[in-house]
RNA sequence: GUGUCCGUAGCUCAGCUGGAUAGAGCAACGGCCUUCUAAGCCGUGGGUCGGGGGUUCGAAUCCCUUCGGGCACACCA
C-alpha cells in the first residue's frame, strides 16, 4: 500500500492540477507545526514566482478545490502560502486498519536484490574490544533492515586472519617454543591435533609481539617474513595458523552471540588467498597494475578529485599481500559465489580512503560489475565521557566481554532495587535490558558521527534510552495479558481471538499515537534508503512518548463501552507489533516483565 | 600542508534534499499514585544554531570566508 504521505500527496496533487497548476507541487510533508496542523504542503510558495501570483492566492485556489474532501477534517490556506491539513477520523482509522491487515504493515518491500553486509572485521587471536562494538551493532541492524525489505542478504564477518598479526604471533611463538615441530623445516610428519597454546595464552601473545615489533626493527622484519611465508604456504606455519583459528573463532562466535549478532559467512582474508595469484596476473595482463617503488600498484585517481588519491597498492615490495589485496580478492570471491548487487561495508570511518581506493580499483579492473553498488558506511569513534576514545579506568583497551558484563551487572542491580523478583529471573531480564541499553545507546546516534558512550545514561530508564523503550513495551504487554485473562482468552493462537479493528479516536492523545503508527512505512523507507538506523530509534521513541501520554489519559481495562475498549486493544496490539518489529530491526528484544 | 567531517540549551543529541515560534532527553525547580507497571505523566526556566558575508519572499539547513576541534593522507589493518 502507499504510504500516508504518498496518499495525501496524491490528493493534494490533484488539487493543484484541478486548479490549473503543475501537480508535482502537491507534495505533502509532516507538519513542523503540530499545534497548527498534522500535514502541510508548501508547493504554493515554490509556484508563486513561476506564475507571478501571490503564494497565498495559489494556496487558496488549491484549497478551494480540495475543500470537502473526505480525507481531511481540515484544510486551509495560511499566509504566506502554506496549506495546512488535518486528516479525518475515517481516513486515519481506515489507513491504520489496512496497515493492521497488511503484511509488514503495508510496507512496499518487494526488493529482491542481493546484498552483502561486511561488518565485524575482528582479528583472530585478539579478544574483541569496544572498538568492535559499533561495527557489530550497526552492521547487524543494517543487515536486518535490508532483509526486512525482501532482499537476499548475507552478513559476512570478514575475519582479519591473514595479515601481519599472524606473522607476529608465529614469530613470538617461535621465540617462546622454538622446539615445536612447526618451526622445524626438516619435519615432514603430521602435526599435532592439539593447539600448542590456550586461548588466554594466545590473547597474551599478540599484544606482547605487537609491542616488541614497535621497538625492535629486526623483530618486525622477522614477523613480516613469517607473514610472507605463511601466505606462501609454508607447511608448519599453515598448521599453526589452523590452530590459531581453532582456538580463536569459537570464542569470537560466543562473543557475538552475546550481542545477538549472527553472521551468515565466517569468511576472512585467508579465504581468498588462492584467488590472489590469478587476480594479480589479470591486473597485470589487463595493463592496470604496474610497478612503482618496488610495489605493484593501480592508479585510481580521477579528474574530479579534490585531493590527490594515491595509487592502490596490490602487492608490497616484498611481494606479500596486504589488506587491499585481500579486500579486492574478497570482492572477486563474492562475485563468484554470490554475485551481489550491492556490498555495504560497515567499517570505522578512518578507513574511508582505503575503501575509496579498493572500490575504484575493483571497478577499474573489472573485479566487480560497473553497476554493483559498493557502499562505505563509516562509523565514528566511541568515546568515553571525557570525549576521548573509550578506555578502562587504567587507560587500557576494554574488552567487549567486560563492558557487557558491567552493563548487565548495573541493570541487574536496578531491577532488583525496584522489584522483588527471583534473582535468576532478574538476571535473565537484566541480560535482555542490558543489550537494549548498549545497542539503543549506540544506534540512537548517527552512525557516521563520533559518540559518547555514557553507561549511566544508556542504562537509565528515563529519557531516550533502550530501557525506556522496553519499559513501554512491557507496559503494553501487561495490559494485553490482563485483558486476555479477563476475557478468558488462552495463550494458544491469541491473535485470532483478540479484537483487531481499530475504532475512531476519542482524544488528541490517541490520535497522536495513531499518526505515529501511520508513519511506519515512511520511516522504514528512509532508514533503508539512507542506511540510518537512528531514524528508527527516533521513531520508536516518539511512539513510546505518545503511547505513554495516551496511557496516562485513558483507562483501558475499566472502559464500559465494549466496542471502544476493543478498539483500544486493537490499537495496543498494533503498537506493540510495530515496536517489536522496530527493535528487532535494531537487533534487540523486549522481556515479558521488568 | 592538502583533503575531509564536525561545531545547535550547562551536558548528551535530533533537526540539515531551504519554510511558520529551532526540538528532545539529562541536570534544576514545581505538580500528579484508593484505579491497567510512578522505571510513568504534566508544567517552569534555559538558545546571537562557533563568527562574518552571500544567494532567497524565506537559511540551523545551500555557497564563500574565518576561527576552533576530530580524522585521513601507498608497502600495519
Amino acid at each position: 500500500m502507499k504510504t500516508i504521505i504518498e496518499q495525501l500527496s496524491d490528493i493534494v496533487s490533484k488539487g493543484f492540477s484541478d486548479a490549473g497548476y503543475d501537480s508535482s507541487y502537491g507534495k505533502v510533508g509532516i507538519s513542523n507545526r503540530p499545534d497548527l496542523c498534522e500535514f502541510q504542503c508548501n508547493g504554493a510558495m515554490a509556484l508563486a514566482k513561476e506564475y507571478h501570483k501571490a503564494p497565498i492566492a495559489i494556496a487558496q485556489e488549491v484549497c478551494d478545490k480540495l475543500a470537502g474532501n473526505s480525507s481531511f477534517s481540515q484544510i486551509e490556506a495560511v499566509p504566506p502560502g502554506f496549506l495546512n491539513i488535518k486528516v479525518s477520523d475515517d481516513f486515519l482509522v481506515s489507513f491504520l486498519n489496512e496497515m493492521e491487515r497488511s503484511d509488514k504493515f503495508g510496507l512496499e518491500c518487494g526488493s529482491t536484490r542481493k546484498i552483502i553486509v561486511d561488518y565485524g572485521g575482528p582479528n583472530v587471536a585478539k579478544p574483541l574490544h569496544v572498538g568492535h562494538l559499533r561495527a557489530a551493532i550497526i552492521g547487524e541492524s543494517v543487515k536486518r533492515i535490508c532483509r526486512y525489505f525482501g532482499n537476499d542478504v548475507i552478513g559476512d564477518v570478514h575475519l582479519g586472519d591473514w595479515g601481519l598479526q599472524m606473522g607476529l604471533i608465529i614469530t613470538e611463538l617461535r621465540y617462546r617454543k622454538p622446539y615445536l615441530e612447526y618451526f622445524n623445516d626438516e619435519y615432514t610428519g603430521s602435526y599435532s591435533a592439539q593447539p600448542p597454546f590456550t586461548l588466554s595464552e594466545l590473547e597474551e601473545i599478540y599484544p606482547c609481539a605487537s609491542a616488541k615489533s614497535k621497538e625492535d626493527e629486526a623483530y618486525k622484519e622477522e614477523a613480516l617474513e613469517a607473514t610472507r611465508q605463511l601466505q606462501d604456504g609454508k607447511r608448519g606455519y599453515r598448521a599453526l595458523w589452523r590452530h590459531i583459528m581453532e582456538v580463536s573463532v569459537p570464542d569470537l562466535k560466543r562473543n557475538y552471540k552475546d550481542l545477538n549478532v549472527e553472521f551468515d559467512w565466517w569468511k576472512g582474508e585467508s579465504s581468498v588467498d588462492d584467488l590472489i595469484g590469478d587476480m594479480v596476473d589479470d591486473m597485470k595482463d589487463g595493463g592496470y597494475a604496474y610497478e612503482s617503488e618496488g610495489a605493484l600498484v593501480v592508479d585510481v585517481a580521477e579528474d574530479s578529485d579534490t585531493k590527490e588519491i594515491p595509487p592502490c597498492m596490490i602487492l608490497k615490495s616484498d611481494g606479500a599481500a596486504l589488506y587491499t589485496t585481500t579486500d579486492l580478492a574478497t570482492l572477486l570471491d563474492r562475485k563468484k559465489s554470490f554475485d551481489p548487487d550491492q556490498v555495504i561495508y560497515v567499517v570505522d570511518k578512518r578507513q574511508e580512503m582505503h575503501f575509496i581506493q579498493v572500490f575504484r580499483c575493483a571497478k577499474k579492473c573489472g573485479i566487480v560489475d560497473k553497476d554493483t553498488k559498493l557502499d562505505f558506511l563509516g562509523f565514528g569513534t566511541m568515546n568515553g565521557k571525557d570525549g576521548k576514545p573509550f578506555k578502562t579506568r587504567e587507560g587500557g583497551v576494554m574488552r567487549l566481554e567486560t563492558l557487557i558484563a558491567d552493563i548487565r551487572e548495573t541493570m541487574l542491580h536496578k531491577i532488583m532495587e525496584n522489584h522483588e523478583t527471583d534473582e535468576e529471573e532478574a538476571r535473565r531480564t537484566a541480560e535482555v535490558v542490558a543489550l537494549a541499553a548498549i545497542k539503543y545507546g549506540d544506534l540512537s546516534n548517527q552512525a557516521t558521527k563520533d559518540y559518547i558512550f555514557d553507561t549511566d545514561k544508556f542504562t537509565s530508564f528515563e529519557g531516550n534510552t533502550g530501557p525506556y523503550i522496553l519499559y513501554t513495551i512491557v507496559r503494553i504487554k501487561s495490559i494485553l495479558n490482563k485483558y486476555m485473562e479477563s476475557a478468558g482468552i488462552d495463550g494458544t493462537d491469541p491473535a485470532k481471538k483478540m479484537p483487531h479493528v481499530i475504532g475512531n479516536f476519542a482524544n488528541e492523545y490517541e490520535k497522536s499515537l495513531m499518526l505515529d503508527l501511520a508513519r511506519f512505512a515512511q520511516v522504514m523507507n528512509s532508514a533503508y534508503e539512507e542506511i540510518t538506523p537512528h531514524k528508527i530509534c527516533a521513531y520508536i521513541y516518539e511512539i513510546c512518548n505518545d503511547f505513554n501520554r495516551f496511557y496516562h489519559e485513558t483507562r483501558i481495562l475499566t472502559e464500559d463501552d465494549a466496542s471502544r475498549k476493543d478498539g483500544w486493544i486493537a490499537l495496543l496490539l498494533l503498537t506493540r507489533r510495530i515496536l517489536e518489529t522496530c527493535i528487532d530491526l535494531l537487533g534487540f528484544s523486549a522481556p515479558e516483565k521488568m
